[in-house]
DNA sequence: GATGAATGAGGCTTCATTCAT
DNA sequence: GATGAATGAAGCCTCATTCAT
């Protein structure tokens, strides 16, 4: 009750590398089949729900192999995350195409980053949900790429300004703010884009996108709503 | 995160209502007691992490009378969230000022709502962590609330669209997109604003009117960015 | 899962008094209504399962009072065994009737039996399952009750034989054999009228009245089954 | 009754393997252990007072290795049932003679089934008592094993009748009602048989085979009783 | 006479984790 | 390198039973 989601249990072990129960494998190989299975477990089931059991045997391996090679339910999620994360940060990083003015750099990183989410469900939910809703050894994993992730786009937004004014400063508060704002939104519209399917990775994207270069405007322009500010938009 | 393990239960149980531990007192403030640790315990731990043992040590009463009075986890998780969810879209309802334009309306609302998940980080917890990382039963009552809310941002949108240029018509999707980005925005500001304390509720207010103002407008001017628009915004 | 039958409530809680909730009555008639609902409970949902919550409730009262009035459940249960014992008794002593022959007595007593039992089914399944399913305080009671039949039996098996050739000795263990299978005998019919409706209590008791007549007639003719009787009975 | 409570722990727990507790053992031998100790708690206890703990420690293993290997209590109890229906159908069969006459076939099936009963006293508790106490999923699976038994002896029946006398038409109802009565009668003897220890199987086997000889006697004679016959069996 | 409020104790079940082979 | 066997600890839930009014 509750918990999880699938019972049904058609997704593909991963076991598509033809390799025959019990085959001796190299570590690094028998780890990777682990760390999928978590993922997926834990991305579907939450952090607790999520059973060594369940995971062992989609890894198709025995439970004390997990032990031997990952430690604990705690390291192999903290695993997960970091493998995740990482791989989240590179999607972005290599979306972005460097030759371009840095609203292209934005927007061709904004793609990526929905691509990948789209294509990895149950990682995001990983991310997204289930590090964040455990306790310390996890959310900061998390945090850790949030950040990552707020000053690349930070940085980004600096060099956008750059381009179209010289050196307009802007406060670092506001920057970042519209960081997190953007970060925040973005989330929300992956889920958004993962729920009704007929919302493309595309379509996520350039909203954010327009919605981010209004922000950015806005701040460069100095053009602030205040509460005396009468409509007219 | 700001919210944590909290292993150290420095927290007050709210028993500031003067009673003795194990007076008997009407069904409904013991109901009342209930509910308020469970809240506290839920979005600190997480449903599954969270125990009925300290939910009732923290409302001060034994676990036969949370059943007795709640049924069953999940019921009492369930009553949580509606009543937490109540609690935060009435406030926003009160919060807003009906005398407004729309702006001012929207601004007013996003004060409230910043406030007040500022005052129950808990309760907050609760709704944008806890609930939507578990299965069904739950996450079905937070989307209620949720498209309660962005009903309700649509419609002061179309308002301020209105107020600003008479009848621009915007497409269905558009708005609903930019609902979307500015409650995920939102809730991204609300838990950057509870980590920071520097920051407070109504400068994130500030920061998210400011975005979403901006958005507005650009909606409302057609002035949409595409990969072909260059720098300059 | 395994307890119990009835989930519908469909019976009637011997309210038909014309009592209204809470109306004060004199304690003979709230104690009879208590183990009404008692012996009701048990005998469908056996000792263990059987909760003082649900019977408190079908009887209309508090739980309070019913201990106030029974004590403990084991009190209860035991009051339920000895009032149902003592009514079965009494049914089949009242059912005999006393000019007879012996035999006749014997057939009108199980006439009264089958009858009894038919129309008390939860007090049957009080006195014959649930009773003697669990541990010593509640199966001693059963057994005395039927010790007390079984003596009956005896009393009128010995009578029989005297009617029919005088004084024929019988074997103290013959008697006591024939009339516990009759015992067992006339509890499986019980069952098996109970179960299929087509057979009535009429028939119940003449085809284990044949049983018995056959039986003792042999028992006096000295004309007893041995391994080395060959067929031909 | 001849179960009674047990409190005094007295009783060897089959740990005639000589095993030492916390060995490794292979699954079917502790599967077995563990149904032993099960059978012999029900068979004591009851479904519902018999506790998972109980059945452990006695099997000399701890509680989740109970739980691994048989699911659940139900799940267990039912286990018990089966075995035992199918150990004391295979006893009874394996009893009965092959070349004898059909009388002297019930014979020796009789001292078989009184004889197994006699041996495994919580095994017929459980099957006699237990089992049909408690709701739909265990009643079932001694109904089955009741109905085979029924069956075999209607078989036996027919046959005798056969022997004796040629093609005498008995009336369906007339044999079942006679082998419903017979298997009560048996169920009870073996009960007073277990109780007083001075009477053997082979007297329970006689008395009721005596019973039984009776009652086909009667039936095939036509020589049935009735309100009108009067005395002189 | 009657009850709403409250609890200690115990039962079923699951899980992360470790040996011994 | 890999696993079948095994368990301590903990969680959800229910129940018989008692106060205080």
């Amino acid at each position: 009750m509750g918990e999880g989601e699938g019972e049904g249990d058609s997704d593909g072990k991963a076991e598509g590398e033809g390799d025959v129960k019990g085959r001796r494998m190299p570590r690094a190989v028998r780890e990777r089949q682990m760390l999928d299975a978590a993922v997926v477990t834990f991305g579907r089931r939450g952090y607790r729900a999520a059973s060594m059991d369940e995971i062992a045997e989609r890894a198709g391996v025995s439970k004390p192999l997990v032990y031997l090679y990952l430690n604990s339910k705690e390291d192999l999620f903290t695993a997960c995350i970091r493998r995740e994360a990482q791989a989240l940060v590179a999607a972005v990083r290599d979306g972005v195409e460097p030759g371009l003015t840095a609203d292209g750099q934005l927007w061709s990183g904004l793609r990526a980053f929905f691509t990948h989410t789209a294509e990895h469900p149950d990682a995001w939910s990983v991310l997204h949900r289930q590090a964040r809703t455990h306790g310390e050894p996890f959310a900061r994993e998390v945090s850790l790429m949030r950040e990552e992730i707020v000053a690349f786009v930070t940085t980004l937004i600096h060099a956008a300004a750059q381009e179209a004014h010289g050196a307009t400063e802007l406060a670092e508060r506001d920057v970042t703010g519209l960081a997190q704002a953007l970060v925040g939104a973005a989330e929300s519209l992956a889920g958004w884009a993962n729920e009704a399917d007929s919302v493309t990775a595309k379509e996520a994207a350039a909203t954010l996108m327009n919605f981010a270069w209004a922000g950015l405007g806005n701040l460069m322009r100095g053009d602030r709503w205040s509460p005396r500010t009468r409509s007219a938009p």
